[in-house]
DNA sequence: GTTATGATTTACT
DNA sequence: GTAAATCATAACG
């Protein structure tokens, strides 16, 4: 199995100020977890960047805090997880400083260890793109669900490693999917995906 | 207390 | 193309 263990990037890494450049670092870099014992890792291949209060499309937009958004307050690392559609648990990062409330949609992996238990979450004997393209997927295949909102992204449990980030003609840009109510913030081109990639939710 | 709804996915006409 | 699934949270009264 493994590829060489890689550690798991500062939580500083996190605390940038620059959501969207963040968001776009993030591809090629590697996500990790090991939810009841079981180890997987995946390349990221798309993201989506979410802007604090100064965003429609963000649970934060004009500072709202709620019981399920207090956790982008804190400082960059956390995991935000909440349940959307009363079905998919979609996972995001905490980005920037406490006080602003950044964070980064994790959207889709390709598969790297541990895919049997991908397929096995699944419910999927081979695979296909939609083992872990699209939020909700993802989440699922890697075990990620809402027991881990708030948690630190430096444990053996959850982290992210520093991979191989994608060189710029490797990136695409589009806007972000299912915000259509976020007005004129609904076309900013904050969603990051890496080209010629089959795990990644739409072209 | 009651109601509306969603940063989605899948199946079906 | 349309619609159903499914429920915690948020908004409202």
């Amino acid at each position: 199995m493994g590829l060489a263990s890689q550690d798991p990037l500062p939580l500083s890494y996190f605390q940038q100020s620059d959501v969207v450049a963040l968001a776009r670092d993030l591809l090629g870099r590697y996500l990790l977890t090991e939810i009841d014992g079981q180890r997987t890792l995946g390349r990221i291949t798309e993201t989506e960047a979410y802007a604090g209060h100064g965003d429609k499309a963000c649970h934060a937009h004009m500072q709202r805090k709620t019981k399920r958004n207090q956790i982008m307050y804190a400082t960059g690392g956390h995991a935000y997880v909440y349940l959307c559609y009363g079905i998919h648990h979609l996972f995001n990062i905490v980005t920037n400083q406490e006080g602003e409330a950044d964070a980064v949609l994790l959207r889709a992996v390709e598969p790297l260890e541990g895919t049997g238990y991908m397929l096995e979450r699944r419910g999927l004997k081979d695979p296909l793109p939609r083992l872990t393209a699209g939020p909700g997927n993802m989440s699922k295949a890697l075990g990620i669900t809402t027991a881990l909102y708030g948690r630190l992204l430096d444990t053996p449990e959850l982290q992210v490693q520093a991979g191989a980030p994608l060189p710029d003609e490797q990136v695409a840009t589009a806007p972000r999917v299912g915000i259509d109510y976020a007005g004129e913030d609904a076309q900013l081109p904050w969603r990051f995906y890496e080209r010629h990639q089959r795990y990644v939710s739409k072209k």
